[in-house]
DNA sequence: CGCTATGTTGATCCATATCAATAAGTGTGG
DNA sequence: CCACACTTATTGATATGGATCAACATAGCG
């Protein structure tokens, strides 16, 4: 404990950003200047493996800025797994129960990356019962979400998870029928568990229903055909929708 | 609150039985008798729907004998989601949570169900700081678990997952070279994402392998070869293998 | 401005689903 | 306890979603 990497001590400036997760808000002020004490951050060119699987789990992570792609192997073959966007923390069950990470993660941008010890977390855990408590809360809402992920790649075709995964996006943008996917569609595809070639003609599968394409933008033009197709499910489509600082919307 | 269905409520000879979860053994007396008093047993026959998806959240469940079937449906379409086994609760998130379900249940076999009114489990939650980490403890594992299994249907073929389901199995029957399915192949084919057809020919491909089935009976004979092919990894097949009342293995 | 990675398109292959028919269990009631 | 009925499992034939291989286009980026 106590080596330095790179960025040093946690900058008092950014104590207020991870304050706003809801993981650390209802913390005492004592428990939380104790976590921030041996934290640092540090800023990650894009494609940077931070950690890899298998590894035991050093620290808690939080992006503040950028973004991360948590990705798994296993012989010789590679799937993304999910992507985190600030503010969050990502392998929060590793760091509890003190194992090894079941998933890699490496920067898909220029990010901005929060390291918490794991034994001060466990600490704080095992010292703060509303901290122990809001654990529960963001653990609830990790295993919902995979459930739901594991249900759109057991219930769907490529293109059906395609389809709502286009429909999310617009929900996230606000209901614009105009955005960006926010990365490549490489990852995408390996995201939606198919190929490359194979999402490039998921997109031209699309048009009948009005979904243009040009580059990372995308055009819904008819949401109500794409609907139609998709048949979007709360039970599976409905994942936490961030609002810096609160979860917007029941998951 | 306190509508008796059938069974009433429950009988004390069944506290022991639940209270040796680690999920309740760390619990005051207090909490514990206080849990206990709204609850009530239940016992069903085999293919009875108990809970269904988008419902709301009412019980806690827990299996004290016979198998729970967790699936899923989409547009017509279902999916085995997981088995639960005694003893073992299930639906924990969404009852913390106050959220809908994301998964059905129905039993497989004949079933002794414990109901733990929710809106109890939620005040011992709030009340029982012991209580409250133990649910942390559980909850990372279902985490954990739905990782690894979403991680088996990305990286795998259908092929790949029997296999390494066989070795799992063969992990849980002590290691001995024969051992039963323990359940119907038309429930396994669905847990590993697949037609029941596709299994039974899956079955055939494992031949080579030494790989002999006859009717539920498996006998690997060549462990060897078997996990030559299948690849098994901690990462991915390394499930909390339960002992009544402990969890052996990290997972 | 050219290199390299990303994305597209076409041809083909393979894994898995579907459809159909049969066989083998399994449970139920006479 | 057996016979029937119904479900589950197997097997074969075929269809299809998606992967792979290959070539080319395009877009970032140094």
């Amino acid at each position: 404990m106590g080596q330095r990497l790179n960025g040093g001590y946690m900058p008092r400036s950014y104590f207020g950003d991870v304050r706003q997760l809801h993981l650390f808000s209802e913390m005492t002020e004592d428990s939380y200047e104790q976590l921030m004490r041996g934290s640092y951050v540090q800023n990650f060119p894009p494609q940077i493996d931070m950690i890899h699987e298998g590894e035991s789990s050093d620290f808690l992570h939080v992006v503040l800025s950028g973004a991360v792609e948590l990705y798994a192997s296993w012989n010789g073959r590679e799937t993304s797994m999910d992507i985190v966007r600030p503010i969050s923390t990502f392998i929060l069950a590793a760091t509890i129960k003190d194992a090894p990470y079941l998933m890699s993660a490496r920067t898909i941008e220029k990010s901005r990356i929060a390291l918490i010890p794991s034994q001060d977390v466990r600490a704080a855990f095992d010292a703060d019962n509303d901290f122990a408590r809001a654990i529960v809360t963001e653990l609830a809402q990790c295993y919902r979400t995979v459930v739901k992920t594991h249900k759109d790649v057991k219930l769907r075709t490529s293109l059906e998870r395609l389809a709502n995964y286009l429909l999310r996006q617009q929900v996230r943008a606000g209901g614009a029928d105009k955005f960006d996917l926010p990365f490549e569609k490489r990852v995408l595809s390996s995201l939606l568990g198919m190929t490359p070639e194979n999402l490039s003609r998921a997109f031209k599968s699309l048009i009948p229903y009005g979904v243009v394409v040009d580059g990372r933008a995308i055009h819904i033009q008819s949401p109500s055909d794409l609907r139609e197709f998709a048949k979007p499910s709360p039970l599976i489509d409905d994942r936490g929708s961030i609002t810096v600082g609160g979860t917007v919307g029941e998951t």
